[in-house]
RNA sequence: GUGGCUAUGGUGUAAUGGCAGCACAAGAGACUGUGGCUCUCUUUGUACGGGUUCAAAUCCCGUUAGCCACCCCA
């Protein structure tokens, strides 16, 4: 006797089968498509790349970097990680292959998986996938506008509703300085109210006190100073042309100036689409500028912006609306007997070449069971195929939707079939 | 990384520490030229490893996995 091992998916890492993945296509071509009316164009990159891209652009003291990766040593000893995110990967791209000589804004889009060593939760998977875009070399606010409005006309397009647009202005490297201070100002008196992750923040990175969910913590941020009060005059007006831009185009959104994005390389705007109906995990979508990172990879000085969209996150929503659409074939062909076999065999061929869904029973067991099959596959039609039809080039046909039966000529049938599903 | 809850056929469930059962699904047949109904039969299970006990699905320990939350994020 032999032993099988019995296989399972790795942790948080799922399969999307037939079942799903009608409605994950439904998402990625309405994707493309909305995204194409705005100018952005497929670009596909490598899932995995060196892991300096990621420690450089995300932030050595984030927790994706510091704890989140799928980092191994390649063969010839070089580290290399499972793409965290997909930013990175189209910045390095842009710059890799000179992009900023083409015209500007150069835009693109991106969709495929991402890996965090995560503890899996509702919403939240070790491979996930994102659709995403990402626009360099303009740095109006009416890009900015341009893309949260591209992210609300896809989520109406795929008939999503309840859903809030947060935004925040972070500041850039001029202003972040001084707005640092006076939060580590406003801490350093309560520093015994903090939890003691936000005490190892005060240190590192104060802003993302403001993002701790632990209630003292809430509590003791009551008053602090925020962000938009000392955004610089430049950034001061950027947001605020943002916002009255995306007000002229009806889109409602709230302030949410405690939105501290978890990588490091976010400058000015940072939105957000949330939905109270994902749980725990209620980002649905996330994006924001990042006006320095071209440059730190060694580009000209070029402005980028860009969001992602979770995938699971998105079809879990949809899937609540969904009616179970299961899809059926048009033509089951029931043979009764070797002949009448290989002649259905070679008529369904001659169907699908007419773009039909043919099913063909392969062993002429008993019409009745072969009927069953057709109604368990809930195929549209059956035709019935016997040494009767054979000889005298007329076969049956029925309609099991409606009952209804009658005779149509061989050499007529793709013509016969065609009509009759004009319009399924 | 931390915590809570859970684990019985494909799915949903039952079994005082004492014969692992039911429903649905799936497959075949009753029914050799007309499906859906009905009936019959069949397949498939106590996550894994220890322990307690005459006896463990049941109690205990460990592991693994899943779910949810923290953390973090899409």
């Amino acid at each position: 006797m032999s032993f099988s091992p019995r296989f399972s998916a790795l942790k948080g890492l799922q399969d999307i089968l037939p079942a799903d993945s009608s409605l994950w296509q439904k998402v990625e071509t309405a994707a493309k498509e909305v995204f194409s009316r705005y100018g952005f164009q497929e670009i596909r990159l490598p899932i995995i790349e060196s892991t300096a891209l990621f420690t450089r652009s995300i932030g050595e003291t984030t927790d994706i970097v510091e704890k989140e990766m799928y980092t191994f040593p390649d063969k010839a000893g070089r580290s290399i990680t499972l793409r965290p995110e997909g930013t990175a990967s189209v910045v390095r791209a842009y710059v890799e292959h000179h992009l900023h000589t083409l015209p500007s804004p150069q835009k693109f889009f991106y969709s495929g998986p991402m890996f965090r060593y995560e503890r899996p939760q509702k919403g939240r998977f070790r491979q996930f996938h994102q659709i995403g875009v990402e626009a360099f070399g303009a740095a109006s606010p009416f890009l900015d506008a341009e893309l949260i409005a591209m992210l609300k006309v896809l989520l109406e397009r795929l008939g999503l509703k309840g859903v809030n647009f947060e935004v925040n202005s972070i500041g850039c490297e001029k202003c972040r300085p001084a707005y640092r201070q006076a939060l580590q100002d406003f801490f350093a008196g309560r520093l015994e109210d903090l939890c003691p992750d936000c005490k190892r923040r005060f240190e590192q990175n104060p802003l993302r006190i403001l993002d701790c969910k632990v209630e003292r913590c809430i509590e003791a941020r009551r008053g602090a100073p925020r962000v938009t009060d000392f955004l610089c005059a430049e950034c001061k007006s950027h947001f605020e042309e943002v916002l009255s831009a995306i007000t002229l185009l009806n889109i409602p959104y709230v302030i949410n100036p405690d939105m501290v994005r978890g990588l490091d390389y976010y400058t000015r705007t940072t939105f957000e689409v949330t939905s109270e109906r994902l749980g725990s995990q209620k980002a649905l979508a996330a994006g924001g500028r990042y006006d320095r990172l071209v440059e730190e990879f060694g580009g000209p000085p070029t402005t980028g912006i860009g969001f992602a969209i979770g995938m699971e996150r998105l079809t879990a929503l949809l899937r609540e609306n969904e009616v179970a659409a299961g899809a059926f074939p048009d033509v089951y062909i029931a043979p009764i007997g070797e002949k009448a076999t290989i002649k259905g065999f070679l008529i369904a061929e001659r169907l699908r070449t007419k773009g039909l869904w043919v099913e063909a029973g392969y062993d002429s067991s008993s019409l009745r069971s072969q009927l069953r099959k057709a109604d368990r596959l809930s195929s549209r039609y059956v035709l019935i195929l016997g040494d009767d039809e054979l000889s005298s080039g007329r076969v049956k046909w029925k309609n099991l939707v409606d009952g209804s039966q009658g005779e149509v000529e061989i050499r007529g049938i793709e013509e016969f079939f065609v009509a009759a599903l004009r319009g399924r």
